[in-house]
DNA sequence: ATCTGATAGGTGTATCTACATCTATCTCCT
DNA sequence: AGGAGATAGATGTAGATACACCTATCAGAT
């Protein structure tokens, strides 16, 4: 007879709850930011931008919590739409990372759809469940 | 004198930190299962079908709360490792997934890794705060 | 002045994700 | 039997994500 493994324990995965809960979480403010033509990663980008001088890339990838080389590739479409615009910093290795008035435009623009992404489900994760996530992330090195 | 809009508010995005979170959470993950050659999502899909019998394609996706086009792609480098396996259902539309025995010794073997990751983090993040984000994720309509 | 190690970024590659759209098959109605 | 609408999957396209590895530049030691 087969001595089958037992995963049962598995299905508390942690992983798999938050990257479900992304997901879906995801798609709901991109369905909403359609109409004004950013997904929700390039609007918190773009916001990140909106409320500061321009930064070098790195920091910037530290803030939002990202890899360096994957804010690299996220650039690309907001490059290509023109809002966002990539300058040489002072140190030479260094590339300053900053809004376009365009860049504004679009996320002044989108700001009313997130409002409205964010009221249904934000009102689900009170301040203790943010807290436990962050401190999940954190964990997690 | 310019009228800067304010996007303070938008530091409470639900979207961005579950994102985050899920980032991190699965970089971690990743890391633990790295040695065992699988990936936290494809650790999960495994689990789904080593608990099952086949089950089609848009049953799984459901399950796993992703998009049946999602889970197509997903497939993919399980398929060219030999982990899962992929028939002809009854009804001829569907394609019934499967688990092999090499996927059962994948995932057998990379158990304990997995458990290794899910200690650490699964503590921070009580029930209250996993069906908090379920709720969220289900009022994301 | 120069060398060395650290730091900032980019590229190649692979995976994960979803939407729009297409084809194949099924179900049900007539 | 035959047609209409529903359902299951696959593919084209685009974006998000990270790791391994590469180049360029800087800072500090000698």
């Amino acid at each position: 007879m087969k001595e089958a493994v037992d995963f049962s324990e598995c299905e508390a995965c942690a992983c798999f709850a938050v990257r479900r809960a992304a997901r879906a979480i995801t798609q709901h403010y991109d369905r909403r930011l359609r109409p004004a033509g950013l997904r929700a990663t390039q609007f918190t980008l773009l916001v990140v931008l909106a409320r500061g001088e321009p930064v070098p890339l790195h920091r910037a990838a530290e803030r939002l919590g990202l890899e360096r080389t994957t804010l690299t590739r996220n650039l690309r479409p907001l490059l290509a739409k023109g809002f966002v615009r990539v300058d040489p910093g002072e140190d030479g290795r260094e590339r300053l990372i900053a809004i376009t008035p365009r860049g504004i435009a679009a996320v002044t623009a989108a700001l009313p759809r997130w409002r409205q992404a964010q009221r249904s489900v934000a009102r689900h994760l009170p301040r203790s469940a943010l807290d436990a996530l962050a401190a999940a992330a954190r964990a997690a090195r």
